[in-house]
DNA sequence: CTCAGTGCAAAGGATTTGCATGCCG
DNA sequence: CGGCATGCAAATCCTTTGCACTGAG
């Protein structure tokens, strides 16, 4: 039971990412589909280089141009830390709202989440505080700073 | 009174930097006295491109060496948007401690605070999910990404 | 004098792009 | 077949660095 309902989810992400690709008239190639596969893989944010670890067959440049179409369509997010490496992972609606604690050692990202009573007590004043300002607010970014075990 | 209370702070802040730079065996020269100026005019993150705007007669490298070293100095704080271009602030404890509203149109970043309140829930959580992964918390990110008047 | 800081110019490095080839529709 | 995606290599561009010079103590 179990099994099949991993593939179940494995075959709606790819059928997810092909609709999104389709409507933005872009094809779910290969090349694209063995970068999602890394990204699903992953319980964290990876660099350009660790998902060309997995996704090997996908040269370099490859990486690069298919990771802004797959950014297009809405189905990779691209997160920013303060080392030189982009980092990505899938969109929040193809995992499930989460936060980054980011280690300042050594860059590294782990993924971790929040109750939803705090959740939503930090869109509400977000919102307020976008809305004083004259900005449209889309989503928030809560991030933690620290050092991992690792580097203790 | 206005004047000479601005004036006091304005002392203040570059004894501190003085100070700051001094405990890690660094000079508080001429070019290091422009940049925090040009940070401490703004009312916002500045690029190196808008910093040497206002700070003239420091050349560019120059600029990014010192920022460095304003860094290490815990003097001025860098932050990294999705855009090709770092910004730069002074650290919080020379200001007040405050968030970030960031154009996804146009990189754009302005500044805003919260109730305390909403900070102290958010750092209580936050700290809770550091422990439960075993990292250790230093300070939280919190940003809100949107779309400036401008952009709207 | 000495040595940290400076400034110019050249190098570095993640990311982007030009162009010829191959493959999907 | 026709055009989009590919992949190699070369270019880009923010940022860093080498090195000779200058000024403060």
């Amino acid at each position: 039971m179990a099994e099949s309902e991993v593939e179940g989810r494995d075959r709606e992400l790819h059928q997810v990412a092909a609709d999104r690709l389709a409507s933005i008239d872009q094809r779910y190639t290969r090349g694209r589909r063995e970068l999602v596969g890394a990204l699903e893989r992953a319980t964290n944010p990876l660099t350009v280089e660790q998902i060309l670890l997995t996704a090997t067959s996908v040269p370099q440049s490859s990486a690069y141009r298919n990771l802004v179409v797959l950014e297009d369509a809405a189905i990779v997010h691209r997160i920013v830390t303060s080392d030189d490496y982009a980092r990505f992972e899938l969109t929040e609606d193809l995992t499930e709202h989460h936060h980054h604690i980011i280690c300042s050692e050594c860059g590294n990202v782990v993924d971790f989440t929040l109750p939803g009573a705090v959740e939503s007590e930090v869109d509400k004043a977000l919102n307020a505080a976008a809305r004083k300002i004259g900005f449209s607010g889309d989503h928030h970014r809560l991030d933690l700073v620290g050092t991992c075990a690792d580097c203790l």
